[in-house]
DNA sequence: ATAGATGCAAATATTTTGCCGCCAG
DNA sequence: CTGGCGGCAAAATATTTGCATCTAT
């Protein structure tokens, strides 16, 4: 294997890497979505969004700008976002308890590596990811939407306190 | 590309292909675990199981065995088989809800590929795959020990009906 | 004999829905 | 102006837990 690898792998730290603020916005405001002063909230919080959180924390977020938001509309909103295919739904592998979590979706679909033990997650692009989707497109004749890939094991770090 | 493609394709009809009868009761045989009536029981639904079941109607199958199993202890078993990898937890990208499915784990990873509209789901192994993984290990420094992999779009049929 | 399993009921956790008044476009 | 949106409360869905009793080993 060279220096330089083919794929790229990011801490997870900063899910918005090289995003433009304003995405989500704009691609809602593209399509003719109305743009509450909920919504933009919401948009807010998932765009400045630090790791991947829950509706519990998307609400807990939004409460510091505006205390109004309902957790009713949070969860209509995820809804949207994820029916216009801009946000992704995770389990991450149901590592802890059987919530769900929410990241906007960037250009290139990405894989979650998280640690069973301690709970890390990382993310990680690869061109074997591209390749691979490619293969199933084409072997299964499907037009792909959606991926989403999820892998536990123990990390590094684990390994060597155990 | 050659006639021959280096991944496998099956329908997703019958999980156990090759399975040998009885895995799952020698696996936890094996392990020392209590093999209860109840246990048993679950154990055999999940072994002849023709496609992925959520909880709901893993309790049906069971109950046409001995209707005295409890949805209490169906979720106890799953859980238990879980804790040891002997079967996966996937919910499908949620097409249908956000019920988990449950798949007697077999010696292979394999690919999840749902269609958003008609709800087939393709069970897929791949090369490309097991290569990505080890890469992740690799690169990562993760002692993998689970992987989910599930893809979303419209099949060639639904995209030919549209 | 006894650690560990089950059953029952109730508690939790998470997400969705009905209905009505309100606001973005 | 008006059709979609948000709030409220309640329902629905999915899963877990406490505790007393039973059972596989």
């Amino acid at each position: 294997m060279s220096a330089t690898p083919a794929h790229r792998v990011s801490t997870g730290e900063r899910i918005n890497d090289q995003e433009p603020a304003g995405r989500l916005q704009r691609e809602l405001g593209a399509r003719r979505i109305r743009l509450t002063r909920q919504r933009r909230v919401v948009l807010q919080v998932m765009e400045s969004a630090l790791r991947h959180m829950d509706a519990e924390e998307i609400l807990e977020q939004a409460h510091k700008i505006d205390p109004d938001i309902t957790r009713v509309t949070v969860y209509r909103t995820l809804d949207l976002l994820k029916r216009h295919g801009l946000i992704d739904e995770l389990d991450l592998l149901h590592l802890r308890g059987h919530r769900h979590y929410y990241e906007s979706h960037g250009p290139r679909d990405h894989i979650h590596v998280a640690c069973v033990r301690c709970g890390k997650v990382r993310e990680v692009e690869s061109e074997l990811y591209e390749q691979l989707k490619q293969q199933i497109s084409r072997d299964c004749g499907i037009e792909i939407s959606v991926a989403r890939t999820e892998i536990g094991g123990l990390c590094a770090d684990c390994r060597a306190k155990a």
